[in-house]
DNA sequence: CGTACATTGCACATCGTTGTGCAACTGCAC
DNA sequence: GTGCAGTTGCACAACGATGTGCAATGTACG
């Protein structure tokens, strides 16, 4: 026994990436899924799940961790080089879009109180680096809003969020939904809204 | 005993009113708080609440049920009578962010699965409301979007949690917000900047 | 005062979940 | 085959939450 602590079979490696891509639909489905719930997604007994992580809190801190950078990758390199404000940010939620999915968990869990206190704030570089973006389309005229820049950044999160569930709920086509979610976020930051489909039509993906 | 089934004493109408209020804000705080936590919080015994509500179920849906109740009239309200979609729609937010903190709740809950499945449903006619509104609007044009209606309507809904999100974080002055929800939602569905900031200034509060 | 009802303070059974311990089993490699 | 890491299937203790029962206490109102 001595458990899989340190061990690397394979067989060991498979059962810990499937045991955190079905925890990552199963907690987005029901952010308190049992360990047991998990575990019977996963194809394996609960007692395995403890084999692979210490405790309900290190898996949700795992899957969150990787989430977080996934996420800051995909917002950088989006941005990466634009010097213009409204394209950095439609490059910015094109790119983020591909990975909807792991955000979806991470606001799903952010939205709630409990089961860990730290997503807030490990996604805050993140949603500061939206914020300067916006604040420098603010001064230079290329956005208008009443809002002040975090707030905005707020509405620029839960944009995606709603949009996300747009498209879980049948309402938005996914073949679509990334453009559209580009052009309603330079809509809501009052970018003319022909100027901003013009924008991201250009950047195409 | 026979507890207070039926009873209508003044003492036991106060602490049932008291009770729903203190368990409002502290489901806020956190969706899954136990009957001990809401009790205490209201000056109460355990043992008390369930003399007034049959179960933790029944005492959310009561919340969740006055809640809604209350989201639909001031929409009702908002909209009433007026013919011009930006107009109707931005009197229906400057009048739904007046009970902002009761809609939190529902947002707050609706997130999650769990708890009562049904509050999502119980709000579809408010969001179908939203929904036809907009899509009159951009039918006649007073709109702009690459999103269908209804999910526009999500989008519109997920705004004004943000806000109300960044009113709590001290992002947003709480006596400008209700404008600048305005105006925010305006802008999201396409209205240009400065037509929506002269719209909500004319209609004020 | 006395009646009527609300509230309290316990006790209790029940249930679900977490985390751990241990023996038996499985499959793959050497 | 032998061995070893991973897996399984139980059993278990601990905890917290729900919902109920009942006797004692408190409080309004006639």
């Amino acid at each position: 026994m001595s458990a899989m602590t340190t061990g690397n079979t394979s067989r060991a490696d498979a059962n810990r990436r499937r045991i955190l891509d079905v925890a990552l639909a199963e907690l987005l489905r029901d952010p308190d899924a049992s360990m047991d719930q998990i575990a019977r997604a996963a194809g394996v007994v609960r007692r395995t799940v403890y084999g692979h992580f210490p405790s309900r809190e290190a898996l949700i801190s795992t899957l969150v961790d990787d989430a977080v950078q996934a996420l800051a990758e995909a917002h950088a390199a989006g941005r990466e080089g634009v010097e213009e404000p409204a394209e950095a940010l439609a490059r910015s939620v094109l790119a983020i879009w591909h990975i909807a999915d792991r955000y979806r968990l991470l606001v799903a869990l952010a939205q709630r109180t409990v089961t860990t206190q730290g997503i807030r704030e490990r996604l805050t570089p993140v949603r500061e680096s939206c914020a300067d973006l916006l604040r420098r389309g603010l001064d230079r005229g290329a956005f208008s809003s009443p809002l002040p820049a975090p707030a905005l950044a707020y509405v620029h999160e839960q944009i995606l969020f709603a949009l996300m569930e747009a498209v879980n709920d049948g309402l938005l086509a996914a073949r679509e939904a990334g453009r559209s979610a580009a052009v309603t976020v330079l809509t809501s930051a009052g970018v003319p809204a022909a100027l901003a489909g013009a924008l991201v039509e250009k950047i195409g993906d």
